[in-house]
DNA sequence: GACCTCCTTAAACGCCGTTCAATACCCTTG
DNA sequence: CAAGGGTATTGAACGGCGTTTAAGGAGGTC
């Protein structure tokens, strides 16, 4: 029997009075990455906004990237499954959707996305609940993966998609009183299908619209998953009837 | 009639003997981002590279996001279409093969399309060929964009997804000696899907695994939009066969 | 040769991520 | 309660960054 000093008999030492800690930390950087983007974080502006110096923040995280790291998984945490859900698709429609509504809340999280592999803990949670959802669905094996992957590849690229437009119009508001506006009538001459679409598109709401794409486009591939699950013949309990998923 | 010297009657002044042009620079800063990502990118260093100072640079270019901006409708430019495929559904493969080649090819150019709205004359270009397929194909209207965007957001979240795991791979393989293995092991843990899936994709090799991925879900969606195209049932012509893409 | 415009330089500004010796704080030990 | 030691923070410094600006050189025009 180990003596009384030893690590594994003494409770673990009580956390000491420190003005900072991880979550601090991490709590400060989203807060400066939703507020401004990339351009607003560093490590001088965190140590501030926490009356501390840059140099503090080294002893709880290595480097920055680190801290982006962290920043990442923490908004991933953000995104929820509803776990009672019994039709898949609604269930997969559901999921897609609040991982759209994180991704449109903290802008940063994207460009992040393609940066960074992502090994936290709610990455992990998170890539859990979706394979548990086109398990219960029917996928299996490699199949499992490529069914989950379908809905997660196009959750990101839309959101993509539609920040970009989103940045395009928001640039169009404030600068392109008229010179832009000739260019624009220049790039476009040469391509007829783009001007009439430019042009249908200009006086709906873009946000609305860009719902209804996500939705459509979530049915499409959702259809496209149907077709090919494993007993899609001969079971049909959980099923949504129609393909609408809203 | 104007007198001589008006501008209309003389010649473009032939360019002065310049060290420098703005397809020069971004041809340089496209070599770097290709060699080394964002990090490598400098304004100094893209000067030194032409043996310049990196002041000069300003005359060319307002600032190094427009730089950046330029760069990414460079590389926007390297995506083809074949004119003559008139198979729909080889046609729209064919455009996002191409799309994710690019995208492989420079890696950086996907943090971009996060961060900057992109108005250049390839991503024009780029536009209007795929609503030119999607056209052929018998959308219309609202429609056309909504089949475009399912797509080439498939393109765009699907080369995320592929290098963020590609990327985890190579972390996994330089750090990973024994610390990191046990974290995972502990991280997984709770995950049985999870768990099982990585012990199964443990051995595939990783490239040709990803494009069969890509090739599975641009069925599936195309699938998916077969089923919503206007004249589906009456309109045959140009149709392949089965499902398989490739 | 003088002039003017175009282009480039060199230096500077302020901010950045990161490192490090010095130091203060607080808990444990004697 | 004094001493000691790991814990946590400071402040200064380094080199690199994007960008600005005054000064100057290099071409073409008169």
């Amino acid at each position: 029997m180990p003596s009384s000093d030893s690590v594994w008999l003494r409770p673990d030492r009580p956390p000491r009075d420190r003005r900072l800690d991880r979550e601090r930390i991490v709590g400060v950087a989203v807060a400066l990455l939703d507020a401004g983007g990339h351009r607003e974080l560093s490590m001088r502006r965190v140590a501030d906004a926490l009356g501390v110096t840059a140099g503090s923040l080294y002893w709880y995280v290595r480097t920055k990237d680190e801290l982006l790291e962290l920043a990442l998984d923490h908004v991933l945490g953000e995104i929820a499954a509803d776990p009672d859900e019994t039709d898949w698709r609604l269930a997969a429609a559901g999921l897609a959707r609040s991982h759209r509504a994180m991704l449109l809340r903290h802008r940063w999280a994207l460009s992040e996305l393609t940066v960074r592999p992502n090994l936290g803990p709610n990455a992990f949670a998170l890539a859990e609940a979706g394979l548990r959802v086109m398990s219960r669905a029917g996928f299996a094996g490699d199949g499992l993966d490529a069914a989950l992957a379908v809905v997660n590849d196009h959750v990101v690229g839309a959101v993509v998609a539609e920040l970009a437009w989103r940045d395009a119009l928001r640039d169009a508001g404030t600068n392109w009183t008229e010179t832009v506006g000739e260019y624009l009538r220049e790039a476009v001459g040469g391509h007829p299908l783009l001007a009439s679409r430019m042009a249908a598109s200009g006086d709906a709401d873009a946000e609305r619209e860009s719902e209804r794409r996500f939705a459509f486009a979530l049915d499409v591939l959702l259809d496209g998953l149907a077709a090919r699950r494993p007993q899609s013949d001969d079971d049909m309990s959980g099923e949504s009837g129609g393909r609408r998923v809203r």
